[in-house]
DNA sequence: AGCACGCCGACT
DNA sequence: GTCGGCGTGCTC
């Protein structure tokens, strides 16, 4: 196989001593390296084992016969077995597939199925004391009946506990296991508790019902994608809850993908309201340990419902019979680095290789499903009333041009009104602002000096809690200077344009018995942080959150009567294709927090362009008309998903040999019909992390193979090796 | 991804 | 004279 393609086969044979076979391993290598059954050794597709590669021990999965163009005295003998369940096929098929789509190393994509090496090896067993059937005869004591009464009644149990709970020194438990009356024993770890499909729902709406009724049948059927359509409070949770049910009665494995896990709280509340136990999560703030042991009931089928972050779809599922993709929208399903994949997308894939239904549910779905819908490749559900039957928060547009905030100030008197006759209600409200930190700018008033990263074409931003000047692309920090880096200037250094933290300085200042709490990435920081924040909210203990894009998020605060959005025009510029359209997402997904329950709400909308077609449509609420109007002119400019793209970027520290290699890349451009490279161009981030960035866009009619292009240009133009090319099949970050 | 090999600058 | 920089190539 060598070089050659990975092919899996689909039979799970098995191979003894001597045999050739091929193992995949998590490197960014070509394909699959062979190797010799060592003696006494036997193994199937799928299992992972332990291989010497050059001069270390690599862990690797089987991937079916060997037979590449590799001498067979060049072959090494497999080191081990690992004591793990085998890669199921449907992952396996998954992997290739996303390898060839994404135009990346299969190895690279086993990495990260093998995110937990750690859980390949034999689970750590937890030693139990338990009696010994014919008990022998011994003095007793009333210490040592007491521990014995504890064992004729309970399970077995650990040492330190017995002693605990029987309320003796651990040398009485000893001395038993010494008389012999005790005998330790290994036990596996106890598995998580097991949702219960049974237990007692919510009680759905007629529409609702319909709605969960076509899902249960589909999770019966196969293959189907099934778009739940319909607006915050429409139920969308509670119905696709009852697709997991019905996946659970099938005994099979369900997955839930969230956009960020950590603001989840209110999610897994009500996933066991529902169920009766908490499903497995899956994300980056898991520990070591949690995270071996996740992965590990994953992959033995323990865990029955994984609830999870982009990653989790590549875990092992060997029983998977249901994805959902909740917001599906949203755009940090995208990741752009490494491999660059769409989790949405992908997720589908994932389900046909599985042949089994995913549930895209979003209440502004994206265009891409949008026109899948349309066109009959997945299948509309629309959930129409909303559940509290609160209507929609009416949308008040402040045109910032002529509704003016003082100087230096950024509420207008529309915004500030609102906020004081919410307050004077006791309700709560909601600032949104896209943008951390204090400000995005820092500029000498002496000399017209910005701060800038040395390592990224970016603004440091002034981030005044902490008194420092952050880059937000790499990290870069630095105490924030009293003078002028460039003339010396004291008291120079101004901070130009609004980020959180200088509104909540205007809210401090204009109301100041206001109790508020910034919501950022910054302040933020994990599940219990989040949940603080929403207890805090819900028990009305602060008045207002002023937040970025974090909030926008799943939360249900009865109180909470009006949001205003600071600047509706941030994302609107920057030359992304899918400027507008996210924009919309997210600001509709904001001004929806406003008015649930018994008390109606209102969004109040800044903005510079109250004639743009975003605000529009955020004002009227009319979002057919919108996505209407988006899709032709995606159409008309051949822009996804009615073409397809690709983009590369040549980076590296050198920035000739950068230059030189996106020009010989833009020379050897695929010439075919239907086919068009632009650039190079520097990147919009021309200089990121010390790198030197030049990116190529390659753009195509819907019929064009474009993995299989792109793969072929790459391969027939060779580079330098301290040339990195990050490639993006569907890029969504133009940045 | 690692790890070795190899060929050019400043040091115990 | 060597220690060590990281460019290039290989790992079944």
């Amino acid at each position: 196989m060598g070089e050659s393609q990975v092919s899996a086969g689909p039979q799970r044979g098995t191979y003894g001593p001597g045999a050739r076979i091929a193992v995949l391993v998590p490197l960014p290598l070509a394909g699959t390296y062979d190797y010799r059954v060592a003696d006494g050794m036997e193994v199937g597709v799928g299992d992972f084992v332990e291989v010497p590669l050059g001069r270390r021990q690599i862990v690797g999965v089987v991937w079916g016969p060997g037979g590449g163009d590799v001498d067979a005295g060049r072959l090494r003998d497999l080191s081990a077995r690992l004591p793990a369940p085998p890669l199921p096929e449907a992952s396996r098929a998954f992997v290739e597939w996303v390898a060839a789509y994404t135009v990346h190393a299969p190895g690279s994509v086993l990495r990260m199925v093998m995110s937990v090496p750690s859980a390949l090896m034999a689970p750590r067993l937890a030693r139990v004391l338990a009696l010994e059937a014919p008990a022998p005869e011994i003095r007793w004591t009333a210490a040592r009946r007491r521990v014995v009464d504890l064992l004729i009644d309970g399970p077995p149990r650990p040492a330190n506990e017995l002693a605990q709970e029987a309320a003796v020194g651990p040398s009485v438990v000893a001395g038993l296991v010494h008389a012999g009356v005790l005998r330790a024993v290994e036990l596996p770890p106890p598995s998580p508790d097991q949702p219960d499909p049974e237990r007692f729902g919510v009680r759905l709406s007629p529409s609702q019902a319909e709605a969960a009724e076509i899902l249960r049948t589909a999770v019966r059927g196969g293959f189907a994608v099934y778009v739940l359509d319909g607006v915050a409070g429409s139920g969308k949770t509670e119905v696709y809850f009852e697709a997991i049910a019905e996946t659970l009665r099938l005994g099979r494995q369900a997955l839930v993908l969230l956009p960020e896990i950590a603001l989840g709280a209110q999610w897994l509340r009500r996933f066991s309201d529902r169920f009766g136990a908490a499903p497995a999560e899956w994300h980056s703030d898991l520990g070591v340990g949690e995270r071996r042991r996740t992965w590990r009931a994953v992959a033995e089928g323990r865990a029955r419902v994984v609830v999870g972050a982009r990653s989790a779809l590549f875990l092992p599922c060997p029983e998977l019979g249901l994805i959902v993709v909740d917001e599906e929208h949203d755009p940090s399903f995208k990741q752009d680095d490494g491999v660059a994949y769409h989790a949405r997308d992908m997720a589908v894939v994932r389900a046909r290789l599985g042949q089994l239904p995913a549930i895209l549910a979003s209440a502004t779905p994206s265009l891409e499903t949008v026109v899948n819908a349309q066109t009959g490749r997945y299948r509309l559900l629309h959930l129409p009333d909303r559940h509290t039957r609160t209507p929609p928060p009416p949308v008040t547009v402040v045109d910032l041009r002529s509704d003016r905030p003082p100087t230096g100030r950024y509420l207008s008197p529309t915004l500030r009104a609102g906020l004081a006759e919410a307050f004077a209600k006791g309700s709560q409200a909601l600032l949104f602002l896209n943008r951390r930190g204090y400000a995005p700018l820092t500029l000498c008033r002496a000399c017209g000096f910005r701060v800038c990263c040395p390592n990224c074409t970016a603004w440091l931003v002034e981030h005044r809690m902490i008194g420092r000047l952050q880059c937000h692309h790499c990290g870069h920090s630095l105490k924030t200077p009293d003078r002028c880096p460039s003339c010396g200037q004291d008291d120079g250094l101004v901070g130009c344009g609004p980020g959180i933290e200088r509104i909540a300085e205007e809210v401090a200042e204009q109301f100041p018995d206001a109790r508020y709490a910034i919501a950022t990435s910054d302040t933020l920081t994990g599940p219990a942080a989040a949940k603080l924040l929403v207890q805090r909210m819900e028990e009305h203990q602060i008045d207002l959150i002023i937040g970025t894009q974090i909030v926008a998020k799943g939360y249900h605060f009865p109180l909470l009567t009006l949001v205003g959005i600071v600047d509706a025009d941030l994302g609107l510029s920057g030359g992304d294709l899918r400027a507008a359209e996210r924009t919309f997402q997210l600001l509709s997904q904001v001004a929806g927090r406003a008015g649930r329950a018994d008390r109606p709400g209102r969004a109040i909308v800044q903005t510079h362009l109250p004639e743009h077609p975003v605000i529009a449509a955020l004002a009227t609420g009319n979002r057919e008309a919108f996505l209407a109007a988006e899709a032709a002119a995606r159409q008309e400019a051949w822009l996804p998903p009615f073409g397809r793209m690709a983009a590369l970027i040549v980076a590296g520290a050198d920035e000739a040999a950068v230059d030189k290699a996106a020009r010989a890349l833009a020379g050897g451009a695929p010439r075919i019909e239907g086919v068009r490279v632009w650039g190079p161009a520097p990147a919009p981030l021309a200089l990121l992390r010390g790198r030197h960035r030049r990116r190529l866009l390659l753009t195509a009619g819907r019929a064009v193979a474009v993995s299989a292009v792109v793969r072929r240009w790459l391969r027939s133009t060779p580079l330098p090796r301290s040339i990195h090319v990050q490639i993006d099949i569907d890029p969504y970050n133009f940045l």
